[in-house]
DNA sequence: CGATAATTGTTAACCTAGTAAACGATCTCG
DNA sequence: CGAGATCGTTTACTAGGTTAACAATTATCG
């Protein structure tokens, strides 16, 4: 049993929590704000933005992967994955090549600049995560992972 | 050097894990994203975004709250929050009351409409919760609760 | 007191991160 | 073959913010 404040400072009114307080959503918004932030502080004006990371992240990682694929496993759409590819390829990062068994697709193949940037930015977002997590130890950290997996249903 | 190589085990061959599935941004958006369209479907077409909601909420929770001290607690600027608050007003939850000691502001002031309607949005809400964190018991949820709130700085 | 600074609510212009619908080109399959 | 599905793309739109400017009002202080 968790102990409970009950003694309270004159002008400190025994606050009820907000309902607001408890909910998951609310509390989950907050934090992605405030980590979100933090994010863009670290990288900076010309840095990549979280959704062009994560991009470059699953083509660095998967060979031959297509932008179909790719808007699947960002959970977006087709249309909105081309601004995306499109910023990776104007740096440099990738290339859009084709594949001659099918002439609709374009398998999306990094550059060794494109390698090169993904380790860049993986070492400045460790940076900013354990900056801007310090509050939490390891084991919690862990744990709140743990439990986003789960809800996004890749739990265990 | 970072280190990104669990321990090793034979399923590991399967999927050795992306670095970022590890980032707590990543799977905090990947979590928010699906909480939020959840949230959506329960409210439908007509209901209250959670911004509003979160609005109305302390609206109603709060007496004598101004545009500019519910802008602070929402944690976004005064200019965007007109649109909120218009909406509120809108609908006839809320009222703009004159405060003869200071012409600048306008105190927001909860309808009964606008508390009977925080009232049954917070049960659509938490019903929606409920179902979209089945996967969670009530220990995790707290535990994720917590956690978040200490990213937020208001934890212990 | 009076001048200057700060605050309040508001508008306007802008930005980011998406969605939905349509399209031509291409591929699949009965 | 022909009907349909899929791929990458463009266009138009939306949500949810931001920044900068503004008039009205209040606070500060020499």
């Amino acid at each position: 049993m968790t102990r409970t404040r009950r003694k309270a400072r004159a002008d400190d009114m025994d606050a009820p929590e907000m309902a607001l307080e408890t909910l998951v959503g609310y509390n989950l918004k907050r934090a992605y704000v405030i980590i979100q932030s933090d994010y863009r502080a670290v990288m900076g004006d010309e840095g990549l933005s979280p959704r062009v990371f994560s991009a470059l992240t699953f083509v660095v990682e998967t060979p031959n992967l297509t932008q179909s694929d790719l808007a699947r496993r960002l959970g977006i759409e087709r249309s909105g994955l081309v601004a995306i590819v499109d910023e990776l390829e104007g740096r440099g990062y990738l290339n859009r090549v084709a594949v001659p068994q099918d002439r609709r697709i374009q398998a999306l193949a990094p550059t060794d600049a494109g390698v090169q940037a993904y380790e860049a930015a993986l070492a400045l977002i460790h940076a900013h995560e354990d900056r801007v997590l310090h509050m939490l130890d390891a084991k919690e950290r862990e744990q709140l992972v743990h439990l986003l997996k789960k809800i996004r249903g890749n739990g265990e």
